[in-house]
DNA sequence: TTTAAAAAGAACTTATGTAGAACATTTAGA
DNA sequence: TCTAAATGTTCTACATAAGTTCTTTTTAAA
């Protein structure tokens, strides 16, 4: 979206507010750039404002503001909000409630940049024993294979969604508790189908 | 957006907000900013008005009002990031290495916004009934004092940092942990300090 | 080499800051 | 109520700072 000068004048000029509070003058940005003429910076940040990224009060000394919003939108892996789809009721495939409107905020070191993610929150006990507990939120990353040991999000017989632990056999799929109250359930492969995989746990106390 | 003196002009007028309670007047303004004439800070106080910054009641004696809302959206978006202060090695009281560079961005609804936090990689399974695992990350709310059930930052003799359910006796103060392999361990009130208590977990899968 | 874009430089316009004095309004006390 | 003190406002004049526009020069690409 910007040139390299452009950026590198934007660049400044959020170092220096931070800095100082104010904004800096045409000669200032013109020593930060090593550019020998006011009219380069004054063309520069002509460009900057066009494409929206500062507003500027003509005639006015340091009048700028900087666009934050439109800023982080030309960023693209600060996606540090996903849908958060509350509880899943038994009966309702994730597909059908992911218009949800809510959406969570998490630390983005539990996202990878090129995939989509949703969270739920977590009901009951069964994994307790990974440390997963009742009223836990759980960042799933969108996926329709598992390997045997991750944690995944699963759908059965089209009906059911689940939380549990992932192992593939020979002819079948296992979903294992992590707590010795409840038993592993065994399905033939086509009664299960995998909504994604765990990638991250937060919990408010 | 605003110039140099009109900052430091809004700056004073801060100041002597928070320390007195009332804004000061044109002449000490004045003498603040070491201007001679009064009709230097009219201009001054027009243009921050003009601005947006502050409001003004024409006429009247230190009638100003200062327009939080639109200096902090003047200001840079600050997103959720706390320092994160890693493994926590006994004998080192959390002060020593607050000065930590290291920052990590947190779901903003685990924090309050009046409040200091910091975040710790859990080390052992000492609570692993309470679903704390060993390498989560917990959001730590700054704080001296605790009510029992509670579970705390506690730093022990000076020496040794712990992450247990505080609970307060009499004469007494006991750490319990949540898990039948350890026990708790039950200290005089002289020896623990609390650094602060347990306000969310992060977890990476 | 030719051409167009970028940078530099200079000239210009407007905004901002300083100063002193006079004036207006509010406030508090006689 | 009336008055004086305190405080805010306006005016003029000037100086400096800052933003804008224009022309010329340089640079880089075709």
């Amino acid at each position: 979206m910007l040139t390299l000068k452009q950026k590198k004048l934007l660049d400044f000029i959020n170092e220096y507010f931070s800095s100082y509070g104010i904004f800096p003058t045409y000669d200032e940005m013109k020593s930060a750039l090593s550019i020998k003429s006011k009219s380069g910076i004054h063309k520069l940040i002509s460009s900057i404002e066009e494409r929206g990224f500062i507003t500027r009060i003509p005639h006015k000394a340091r009048a700028l503001k900087i666009n934050q919003d439109i800023i982080k939108k030309s960023k693209k892996n600060t996606k540090e909000h996903i849908p958060f789809l509350g509880k899943i009721a038994a009966g309702n495939p994730i597909e059908a409630i992911s218009s949800s409107f809510e959406k969570i905020s998490v630390p983005d070191f539990l996202l990878s940049s090129n995939s989509d993610y949703f969270a739920l929150e977590v009901t009951g006990d069964s994994m307790k024993n990974d440390g997963i507990c009742d009223g836990d939120i759980v960042v799933i990353k969108k996926k329709e294979t598992a390997i045997s040991g991750e944690i995944v999000v699963a759908l059965i017989d089209n009906n059911e969604v689940t939380l549990k632990k992932f192992r593939s056999n020979k002819n079948s799929i296992a979903l294992e508790p992590a707590n010795s109250s409840y038993k592993t359930r065994i399905f033939g492969p086509e009664r299960v189908k995998i909504q994604g995989i765990l990638a991250g746990l937060i919990r408010k106390f």
